[in-house]
DNA sequence: AAAATCTACTAAATCGTTTTCGTAGTTTCA
DNA sequence: TGAAACTACGAAAACGATTTAGTAGATTTT
């Protein structure tokens, strides 16, 4: 490899000139700039970014924890395209994406925070976690710049997808068009509920009971997220009740589907005899027949502001306010909803 | 931040020493070991990641192409999935994994291969590219380690998913059940056919040539991958037909949603009236009714070989032979394909 | 013309490791 | 008992960059 003393070499300077050249240090001069960045190209010079994180205690690095029960969240429709965004942006700003994981076999099994620091990452985002895990809590109660997303933390900057007004559109559009019993067949984790969750059921009941509209208990069931068959159940059950619901919320598009097919199995007609209302906004929710009425969340937008302002905390790590960032979905009204009288 | 001289201070040896006992060389006492091991535990040290790259020359991190057109191949879900087994794979052997890029502007807009010596990557696995990228040529030729997924290059190893074997399974199912008139809307690339495709295409004619079925041209038109629009009206021209297809291929489940649609709109039925096939296996597949009849592409076991063939390169850069491997899929028979006489 | 100020450069320390080469001190062997 | 062989450790160089403090020489100021 060639390295800032070969160009020195070949340029008849010190290594520190050559360095100061190339970083465009004002104490060198415009020729000896010229000259120095000629021969670098000419030799083909990369600057070594080992070199250049010990020296400088930045690695132009970000860590990322996306991380869900079974899997990493690349397989996660909702977060592999928040991730997506968040990539971009971060890599139009110089820096690279690396993946935090623990219990790496050959560093000691290693702890999230441990690997973070071994790794040097400028900065951190954690979405798609269990919140609940202690090596997450020493990795936010760290020294390390992090942002999170879809969860607050005190403390912390948050991007939070706007699940109170995304379920109160739902809601209040589904009221509009005559319906009056309505479930909400919402997530659940396996641990103990999320803020998501959360957030989506309270504007639920919230927006329903400013609307006049009575909730029974028995129309608001939980099954895990992303889960065709729980929801498939759950389906069944509510459609064998004595009064059964005129329109079903679900806690994803995904779940929706197995609602779908549970509704078709039992012969009736979606959006005739019930409606159906996910929620992410996932691609192929618009390329079934009928289209899915949906929220679709702004993946792009929650992905580039997680980045932005986990570079602004990088640059100025004291200075910079935390905040809390919510983002708004945009309804897609589809064709899963009935207009009834 | 803990350093080995700190421990060496705190130990009363030397740096070396302290090195020496963490790595467990051998001319190192059992009880200088466990006092230094202790102390660097009780003075929470953890190793820094830029200073063994800078005079091991290892990082233990693998660079990741992955980048479709539009985006990075993250949304992508056949990709997604790839990736999720090669991280897990690759991070049980204790390396991490991160994206490489382009165009970074604070870097004077480095090239993937100049990025890739930058960050000084082990090894490097490209897939989901435009193969045709100069840049990805300049990756091919450079002297890292490079594991290329459903590509195959010159004098690299490649890990190819069986497209010959799975097309000739689909079609020899659908034969089996009865089908002589079938049509295959394949898909296309922006630029130049990929082995993919040409592949896939060529195991088609074979299969049926063999079978003695005869394609007409106008049954094997060409769409883009995963565009459901697209496969919406390549669907429509074969419905409209004089013969029309009893069968229709997709170029991915994606696409056969589209086919789904135009099917219906045209009232007809799946799969009474026309038999479809997806390829992929995408979870959605298995949740809608019919089930999709597909080829469900095993992307754990081409992740995980991907990984694990790249790790033998790394290790053994001269001595590994440059192989190709194939992994076959698995037929999901589903119920989108009927028996007809 | 001496003093002060600039300009353009360099030497050297440093970041945190790893590794080579020595070398005291102990043990083994002839 | 002296030579050979081990054992367990340390000094120092090196990896490739950045940065501080210093300094010749030219230029400006008084």
């Amino acid at each position: 490899m060639v390295s800032l003393k070969d160009i020195s070499k070949a340029c008849g300077v010190s290594v520190a000139t050559v360095s100061k050249a190339l970083n465009d240090h004002s104490d060198i001069s415009q020729e000896t700039k010229k000259h120095v960045r000629e021969v670098a190209d000419k030799l083909g010079y990369r600057p070594n970014a080992a070199a250049q994180a010990l020296k400088t205690n930045r690695t132009n690095n970000i860590g990322v924890l996306f991380v869900d029960e079974a899997n990493s969240g690349l397989t996660h429709d909702y977060f592999n395209h928040v991730l997506d965004s968040f990539k971009r942006t971060a890599e139009e700003n110089g820096y690279d994406i690396t993946f935090i994981n623990s219990g790496n076999k050959r560093l000691n099994n290693m702890s999230y925070l441990s690997h973070a620091i071994y790794r040097g990452f400028d900065g951190i985002v954690i979405a798609c976690v269990d919140f609940s895990d202690p090596q997450v809590d020493e990795l936010i109660k760290s020294e390390i710049p992090v942002v999170t997303i879809d969860h607050l933390f005190y403390n912390r900057t948050a991007i939070m997808s706007d699940n109170v007004n995304g379920i109160n559109e739902l809601a209040t559009y589904v009221y509009e068009q005559g319906h009056r019993k309505i479930a909400y067949i919402h997530g659940k984790e396996s641990g103990m509920e999320s803020s998501v969750t959360k957030s989506r059921l309270s504007s639920f009941y919230k927006t329903l009971q400013d609307l006049g509209v009575d909730i029974p208990d028995e129309y608001v069931p939980a099954v895990p997220y992303r889960d065709t068959d729980a929801a498939y159940e759950a389906t069944i059950k509510l459609l064998d009740l004595k009064e059964p619901p005129t329109c079903i919320f679900y806690p994803d598009d995904f779940a929706a589907f197995g609602g779908i097919n549970a509704i078709r199995k039992r012969g009736l007609r979606i959006p005739e005899d019930v409606s159906v209302v996910g929620y992410d906004g996932i691609e192929l929710a618009r390329k079934i027949s009928p289209i899915l009425t949906t929220m679709v969340q702004d993946t792009e937008q929650i992905g580039s502001v997680a980045a932005s302002k986990l570079i602004d905390l990088i640059n100025n790590p004291k200075g910079t306010i935390v905040e809390q960032v919510v983002v708004k979905g945009n309804i897609e009204r589809g064709e899963s909803v009935a207009r009834i009288s």
